[in-house]
DNA sequence: ATGTTTAGCACAATCGTTTGTGCAATTAAT
DNA sequence: ATTAATTGCACAAACGATTGTGCTAAACAT
């Protein structure tokens, strides 16, 4: 069997034509070229036939270009993140191009080392939701004029394209909307300290107390990770202070998956007990013993834009003037609130 | 500016040696071909300063080794999907290669798109969780000597190995639950029709039914997708069937959003109102309003032994006797099955 | 009959690697 | 001093595609 995959070279020979002819002719430069139409029939033909495909290694080499997009997550599991992928995927795919995909795992070495990996296999360009720790990996593909996006994570003084869910103005709703209804003890329990949705939501959190006059207790934000075992274990720690805090605003799905965990072990209720609102709708957040009050955001839609950001880049060359884009939330009320008793702030609120 | 990526040309030129000393002394082969210490110490300085790292286009080309695999998955958000693509993804990066991920969205066709596309690549391999209906393009690819291998869904009488879940067993063990707490009018909820996980869990169902002598009433095995739409739709069906069945049993996980839905929709509340066995295991199950009752799959161990049956595949040239291996599942006991009063089964169960 | 166009294609370089082999120059052997 | 062995590297082909340019033969003009 000699049938290692059809090239133009084996096309040519068995035509008695040359490779360049062949080349030309499957891709529609018949005429510029002034291939006959016998020859380019007979090539189209026979391409069909031995149901020759172009090698994209070899064509990537020549053309300098793969359609191909590296795209890094920190955690593809998180379901978060997977909507997004699918929407990032689907995109990409509708324009012509793969994915090559690594799941840094909040890591920023093995954020390094994919950003080289998928470098040196020449993609077009990247979209990365960067563990948010470290610039400097993504500052120097940028500026070897490698088009970048970045997607949830952002870096507010650096010059990097980005799309994210306007996250200070969502914390400040979720964080408002406790308070209006009457609770003044609120805990946050954060993400991954000093990344943009964090800060951002951290911000609105502490914002919201400020504009109502409310004073901040600094133990009363804690965690340190998007995960679910934080959630879990700093809740924990909150039901053991006196006095309880009244309401903790969540600032991800799987930290309030842990805090929910928490919380029914230690045999209290949301939201007789505790309220409770959590960054992140999905699909099961309505269905949950208390169904959820939510944060949700367009996952969808920020995938969509984020390839077409990147897309306009790659395809465009010219490294346009990087946008910012800041998507709204939306506050999915469901019954994880409760009014607290001691309105103190009803007049105000 | 000329630094357009340092190549092994710019490297030998601005050293005075030839491309291949560099080549050689860059992958280690100093010694074979007799590259003197001080030449090697001289390349790897350069190398270095010049933060060489080789194009894997031209590498892969010359090599036909491109330590790149390409995965395929129906649905990327679905959770299952999504926990078991980590694991791949993983164990792939730890063995030196990269992921091209393609959502098929459970179409053939882009199934047979993407994998035309990953061919193009030149994969080294494939993982494939194909959406079941046809196999010619994947047996296409086997016969070509492109090292494959399925997950979660295979082809019984095609000669492809693949991973996945015991699934004639857990529903087997799934439905005798319900049987031995007295249900005999069991709804079954399946997914794709003619997929290997479903046929496999419908005929646990069935197998249930006959091992304890009960009938089959084929009226109430409803349903053709995987989807959360499916789950709500068969539901709203079943609750207008007369009489109603006293329980569920759910195919997958989105299946079973849909019917907790539809369930709550119609005021019913599970497991008073009826009971409900659910495939998958997540980590919202056990807080849903009613805790899931689950068959548990081991998405983590299904991803690694599927990268590692095609890595030993790859790496082995040798096309190994096609394995199919069955992990078992686990049923996890919450809350959502009711003993019924019709006990009519006590004495047997 | 000679010169000019045009049609129809092929040559050869190139992208960046890897690798079998060849060839000087040095060293060792006798 | 001559031959043999070894050291240290370079040449060139190959992987499979794309593309600027050049070449031949026919068609046409005069």
């Amino acid at each position: 069997m000699k049938n290692s995959n059809p090239t133009l070279k084996s096309i040519a020979l068995k035509l008695g034509v040359s490779v360049t002819t062949v080349s030309r002719a499957l891709n529609g430069k018949s005429n510029r070229y002034r291939i006959s139409k016998e020859t380019e029939l007979k090539i189209l033909k026979a391409a069909k036939e031995l149901a020759y495909s172009p090698n994209q290694l070899a064509r990537g080499l020549r053309l300098k270009r793969t359609n191909t997009i590296g795209y890094i997550i920190p955690d593809i599991s998180n379901p978060f993140f997977a909507s997004i992928a699918k929407s990032v995927e689907k995109s990409a795919r509708k324009f012509g191009y793969s994915i090559i995909l690594c799941d840094s795992e909040e890591s920023t070495d093995i954020e390094k080392e994919s950003l080289q990996l998928m470098l040196n296999r020449k993609v077009d360009g990247l979209i990365i939701s960067p563990v948010g720790l470290e610039v400097s990996h993504l500052v120097a593909v940028s500026q070897k004029n490698i088009p970048i996006v970045l997607l949830d994570r952002y870096f507010p003084n650096l010059n990097l394209p980005f799309v994210t869910s306007d996250n200070y103005q969502g914390a400040l709703e979720a964080v408002n909307l406790l308070i209006e209804n009457g609770h003044t003890r609120i805990a946050c329990i954060q993400g991954l300290k000093n990344t943009s949705p964090n800060n951002d939501r951290v911000r609105g959190y502490k914002d919201a107390h400020l504009n109502k006059q409310l004073t901040i207790d600094e133990s009363l934000i804690v965690g340190d990770s998007f995960g679910e075992d934080n959630g879990y274990i700093e809740t924990k720690l909150l039901l053991r202070k006196n006095p309880l805090p009244t309401a903790i605003f969540s600032v991800s799905n799987l930290i309030s998956l842990g805090a929910i965990r928490a919380i029914s072990e230690e045999g209290l209720k949301i939201p007789e007990d505790i309220s409770m609102i959590s960054f992140d709708d999905q699909p099961y957040s309505r269905f949950l013993s208390t169904p959820m009050t939510t944060v949700s955001q367009q996952s969808t839609q920020i995938g969509q834009i984020a390839t077409k950001l990147l897309l306009d880049q790659i395809e465009s060359k010219r490294s346009h003037d990087p946008q910012g884009i800041f998507l709204p939330t939306k506050i999915i009320l469901r019954d994880s609130i409760k009014r607290n008793i001691n309105l103190k702030l009803k007049s105000i609120g």
